[in-house]
DNA sequence: CAACGCCTTGACAACGTTGTCTGCCCCTGC
DNA sequence: GCAGGGGCAGACAACGTTGTCAAGGCGTTG
């Protein structure tokens, strides 16, 4: 900037203005200025910018993986979002790590974000307490914060979703319905694990429920351990995109009624086709990126708490009657 | 950092000494330091330190869907490299909009970032000159640099890999096959329609083969019109995943031969399985981040163009003879 | 005991912007 | 002819760091 204020001949500051379209520059001056910078190639340090005005116009996002089709659909709507409002994203993928969580955020804070987005992985959070208190506004989205912090959720109606599919089975016909879920310690998988077995009530059996990471050979095993019992499941409900998958692969073409929590490209192209509860990753992360953008805008008010609903979407393997 | 300074009773310097672990600090010093920065919960500003040194530690990244597999996991892997060297990713999506492409990786420049890691979505790329020359090194993958730029390129072996494609079918006996694919102004989708006229060499049929962007009613249309031919397709090949999906779709369970370039999850759950010409996203995202870094490490060579291989994978798709 | 050198600490400038304040010029109106 | 005001331009400080250089204290050595 110096460069161009001394190639137009004029001071830094009017440069300044001129690049900021401030008025109370004279046309030709500015002509002269702008003529300048081409000739230069000048682009403003942001840096520099940032460092004096003290908003970066970057919105931070954590989420669990950028590679998996739920977030992938998050990011992609969070960042049309932030794009509309004219900052940039900064991304990052925690792993299902608290540390690598805590580590990004602070990282994101350290740049100074206007405002942060995550999918949590841990349940600790009170770490943010200092970087609210300066006043960054934070918004989880499909998992809430830990216990003794207060901010904007976005979740899902998980326990809703899940009972949804429970009782599509049941009115399928079904009794004997297995649940094949993610780590209880994720929020999500305990509270669909919560609604399968809410609206199970006394036909819930302990045996028909495998709570971990999703690995073939863990759903192999599951599967066969089940379906050795003497009173074996008729029907599946999958406790996320990824599991639903697996669990397929692991089926090997076996005919038994499933239902999966997410939905997922292909799902109708399956034979038969697949019955999901579908979530919405894009709303979310609209609805997730507003709501930040609202706060930075100034709105105080207490913090919001929503559930987005789920759609039944039937195709076929959720409306298989059980087999004799 | 001053009130940390004044705080802890010493200068500001020693507090930034403290900050990046430089030698020369008196334990007891640094301990009673780091006390007060604990005790006011202290985090370094970025942007300053930023401004002072002039590398900002972020990697800029253009692609241009993160909602599309493919991006999604090249994404992946260059935010797993960046990481490790202990840097940030600002991302975003251009949409296939050169005009957007552009605004994006001004906006990055204007941030400062140190490197640069984009898929085109133009073919004019002298924009980037002015911040070619103040020397951040700029990595094309998937798609090569317009006219009269050279920088490092990482593609995908796309001739080859439709030629293999197309041998594949050719040697389970088809010699009627239409090729679907993306708008040749694409350079991946005009690679690969290159590969397939090549290897049909004498039985390339114009009236077979289809270009623009992938939706339903476009191929509906598209094949119907082929198969209304005297002399209709045995076999398809697909440009692209996206493609893949909307013509299998749009065959709506009819079975034809196919095989697809890109690989994607639950090929081999449809039935027949899906034969695919697989790129990996992961190894292209994992080895342009890996060249840049090496630029960043000061590796001043002539700019490299590498090309990755494909494998094909049978499925049974790819494997079905010529319909009777 | 003086000279030297190491260890620790601090003062100060600089990075590239922007906000504030001041000053100049010219025009208008009395 | 002069006061007042609006339009334009510039000087200067400040944002929060870090690099450079200098200074003080203390132990070691000749």
């Amino acid at each position: 900037m110096k460069d161009v204020a001394s190639a137009a001949g004029v001071a830094l500051k009017t440069v300044s203005r001129v690049v900021n379209g401030e008025p109370g520059v004279h046309p030709a001056t500015a002509e002269r200025v702008r003529a300048a910078i081409d000739r230069l190639g000048y682009s403003r340090n942001e840096s520099a910018r940032v460092l004096r005005r003290g908003r970066t116009a970057t919105i931070g996002l954590v989420i669990e993986d950028v590679a998996d089709p739920f977030y992938s659909g998050l990011s992609r709507a969070v960042e049309g979002v932030v794009i509309e409002h004219g900052c940039l994203l900064l991304s990052g993928s925690s792993g299902e790590e608290p540390g690598r969580e805590r580590e990004l955020v602070e990282t994101f804070c350290a740049r100074r974000v206007d405002g942060l987005i995550m999918v949590p992985a841990g349940d600790d959070h009170t770490y943010l307490r200092p970087e609210l208190e300066t006043g960054t506004p934070v918004v989880f989205a499909d998992r809430p914060p830990g216990a003794g912090i207060d901010v904007d959720t976005v979740l899902t109606d998980n326990v809703g979703g899940a009972r949804q599919a429970v009782r599509h089975l049941m009115t399928h016909g079904h009794r004997r319905i297995a649940f094949l879920g993610d780590d209880p310690a994720i929020f999500t998988a305990s509270q669909r694990l919560r609604g399968y077995r809410e609206e199970l009530g006394g036909l819930f059996d302990g045996r028909l429920v495998s709570m971990r990471p999703p690995a073939m050979e863990a759903a192999r095993e599951d599967l066969a351990r089940m379906f050795a019992l003497d009173d074996p499941p008729t029907a599946l409900f999958t406790g996320n995109g990824r599991h639903t998958v697996t669990t397929l692969r692991a089926l090997e073409g076996r005919r038994v009624a499933l239902v999966g929590f997410d939905d997922f490209e292909l799902a109708d192209l399956l034979r038969p086709g697949v019955t999901v509860v579908a979530q919405d990753p894009s709303w979310m992360g609209r609805v997730s990126a507003e709501l930040l953008f609202r706060r930075l805008r100034g709105d105080g008010g207490p913090s919001e708490h929503l559930e987005l609903p789920v759609r039944l979407i039937p195709r076929g393997s959720g409306e298989l009657p059980p087999a004799g």
